[in-house]
DNA sequence: AGTAATAAGATGATATTTATCCTGTTTGTG
DNA sequence: CACAAACAGGATAAATATCATCTTATTACT
């Protein structure tokens, strides 16, 4: 019940590269020393979000990473999905799984409408909104 | 980000019993007959529902295992809490933990919104509804 | 050519999940 | 009291997921 590490480290990276302008390129050695992140993972981290379209890398010097969207349409809902496949409370939820006793069954409607209700916090702010001022919020 | 099999199992269980007359014990090999769950699995399930208080056990002739709260004051969100222990979907949504950019971290604040959005799901409905009538729900 | 950067595959260390087995303990019944 | 029925609890284990790290490419700029 709980986002993986890599989803975790997959968020703060497109946050870091929201912060960029524009089409420029920020390398992963500078996102895992920004953020604390461990290099090599990260790597295998953005391999996954480059797959899913996210972002794109450049090999060689001047290379690195960069958005391929733009910072105003998507959300961490997108990179969590990105990077764990469509979320889903519970395997009844998920594309093609099939329970037996799932039409009449009222647990299935509850978490249904509770990972909608998730699902919709997490797509409400879209990274250029996350990305922009970083003071005046709420603590805790 | 997925609910353990043993959270659905103690849920089922949980229903299971809020359809008994008040005070009724049930089997477990009943319930994991009618739920068509692994039998000791659910005994270790049910032990970890009697130590959170949800359920009390009798033992020998006549055992079995019995609700000590109303269905009626009870939802989904209390039985996984009391199977996984408390929810949080990242670990600095849980208690003690400490992150160090917590303070101005906006990710933070959308995840936690997120939880909370689910929370208020999970709780809305009471096992007493829930156990209630099985008709008239939505199919998918 | 050389260097800087990501890609990709293999491997592994841990932790979690999902059980099963065996033995113990409690309790009603005859 | 002996027995059988039912849960309790500890040990074990298979399967899977998580969180990496190591090594060897491959690509691209200079
Ligand atoms: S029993 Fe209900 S909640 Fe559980 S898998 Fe089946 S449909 Fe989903
Ligand atoms: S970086 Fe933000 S979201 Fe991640 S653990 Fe720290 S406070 Fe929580």
């Amino acid at each position: 019940m709980q986002l993986t590490r890599q989803s975790e480290y997959a968020i703060r990276t497109m946050l870091e590269l929201s912060m960029l302008p524009e089409g420029e390129f920020m390398q992963s050695r500078t996102i895992a020393a920004r953020q604390e992140l461990p290099e090599q993972f990260l790597n295998k981290t953005v391999q996954i979000l480059a797959r899913s379209g996210l972002v794109e890398t450049r090999r060689g010097m001047q290379g690195g990473i960069r958005l391929t969207v733009k910072p105003g349409e998507i959300t961490i809902a997108d990179v969590v999905a990105a990077v764990e496949g469509k979320i889903a409370l519970n395997p009844c939820l998920a594309d093609g799984y099939h329970c037996a006793n799932q039409p009449a069954c009222r647990v299935h409607g509850i978490l249904k409408r509770a990972q909608a209700a998730m699902l919709a916090e997490l797509g409400k702010e879209t990274f250029a909104e996350l990305a922009g001022e970083d003071e005046n919020r709420i603590t805790s």
